[in-house]
DNA sequence: CGCCCTTTTGAAGAAAATCAAGGGCAGTGG
DNA sequence: CCACTGCCCTTGATTTTCTTCAAAAGGGCG
């Protein structure tokens, strides 16, 4: 069962054969916990294995001269975390645990020849990192006002818990506390805070205890200028 | 000789054999010519060429609700700028020649032919997109202090265009307006200005006419906290 | 020459950072 | 059982950075 993170993931990216998903299944990884705070995979490691995130959120970073850090992205359950195996490239920034997490590990020769062997695994492959980037690009362009930034954040992290199953009723877990929140948009944590009241005040969402409930999605998309079909870039 | 900046650059990323080289070189590519300010790719096609920039410079970007756009990226000769046919996916940004350009475009198939035919090959398209991807990640962690962030992207581009042989003696042309690396910062044009007064006042850099000349390398990189390893991401 | 594009300069205003401090809550240990 | 500690959220006051608005100057080109 600890695969199916993964394989929920893979058949959100593209329409999976009976036999890809047994291909999924059979190929052998290895399982690994990690607890909250610590490095799943560091800077400048160089990964044998391709690693892929099946419970728990994880948050890529990297740590600046001041002693800050920025968050470049987050991991939910099946996505791939450390995939810089398949190419032999070495790691250019950290990735940390939020929660206790499960990971698991697949071998680069392995991970290569079930992609080679399934035109649609290899798809699925290229399709989780394009949306990764595509992700990457949305931070930037909507980085101008903290406002829209911390809606939009809200909006892509619902939706991507909802494309493998974890939101239910409009809510969902986020186990972000606010420094992280602000880590992520370049915010500090104070002005994080204000901007989640600011949201509550307008009747946006709801925030408590790392839950999360969407109110008004129609007018939080709206505010938030946030549009989903980057999530899923063969649409 | 116009494929020539594609294979200096894919050789900049993994070790090709003469066969490689000639297997690139065998290639179908057919080859498009793109005036300044003219879209190479629009958000919302779906390419079925793997696109290639031979020379000119181009951007990624995407445009907001209130008119402003945001560039995320820029690309150099030898890079790819649309490898979302190799999984059939379509463009979430658009692309934008910033000078006039000239674009090779190989077949979807063709492309993964040649890279499951050869590791070599496959590395440098798998390398090619984690350096884009890493690029983008030093954009956002070193987006907090304008100063940097100009002094930042003068480095960036300095050791881009040099990977592709287009520096000589410490100069290079940076075919881009203030208000383009305003685009591409998050900053207004009024302050890249006053940024780039100050790295001139401080003797780190001439810029003039779109020729950028690093005078002190050394202080540039340390009080833009820059560190090249990120675009080789195999080492 | 006159127009457009780009760079430059100045002054005022806004967004977010910084600094500082208090409060709630869970876990820990005396 | 309760005090203590650490973590996280919240609020207020001040300061900095960058934007906005406005205008002028330089250069290329029809």
């Amino acid at each position: 069962m600890a695969t199916s993170a993964f394989i929920t993931r893979l058949r959100s990216l593209a329409p999976l054969s009976e036999a890809d998903v047994s291909a999924v299944e059979r190929v052998e990884m290895k399982r690994f916990t990690f607890q909250r705070r610590q490095d799943v995979l560091s800077k400048g490691m160089k990964p044998t294995f391709v690693y892929i995130l099946l419970s728990g959120w994880a948050a890529r970073y990297e740590a600046r001269r001041n002693g800050s850090r920025r968050i470049t992205g987050f991991l939910l359950p099946g996505d791939f975390c450390g995939i810089h195996a398949v190419c032999d490239a070495s790691m250019d920034h950290s990735i940390i645990a939020l929660n206790d997490c499960i990971v698991g590990t697949i071998q680069r020769e392995a991970m290569g020849a079930i992609a080679k062997a399934s035109q649609p695994i290899f798809d699925a492959v290229w399709r989780a990192k394009l949306a990764e980037e595509a992700i990457l690009r949305k931070w930037l362009v909507y980085a101008v006002d903290a406002h829209q930034s911390v809606g939009r954040l809200l909006c892509e992290l619902y939706a991507r818990a909802d494309a493998v199953g974890l939101t239910s009723d409009g809510s969902c877990e986020i186990p972000l506390t606010q420094e992280m929140i602000g880590d992520a948009l370049g915010l500090t944590p104070v002005h994080v805070n204000r901007m989640l009241q600011k949201l509550r005040a307008e009747g946006l969402i709801e925030l408590h205890d790392h839950e999360l409930k969407i109110l008004d999605a129609a007018n939080l998309e709206m505010v938030a200028e946030f549009e989903p079909s980057y999530l899923q870039p063969w649409h």
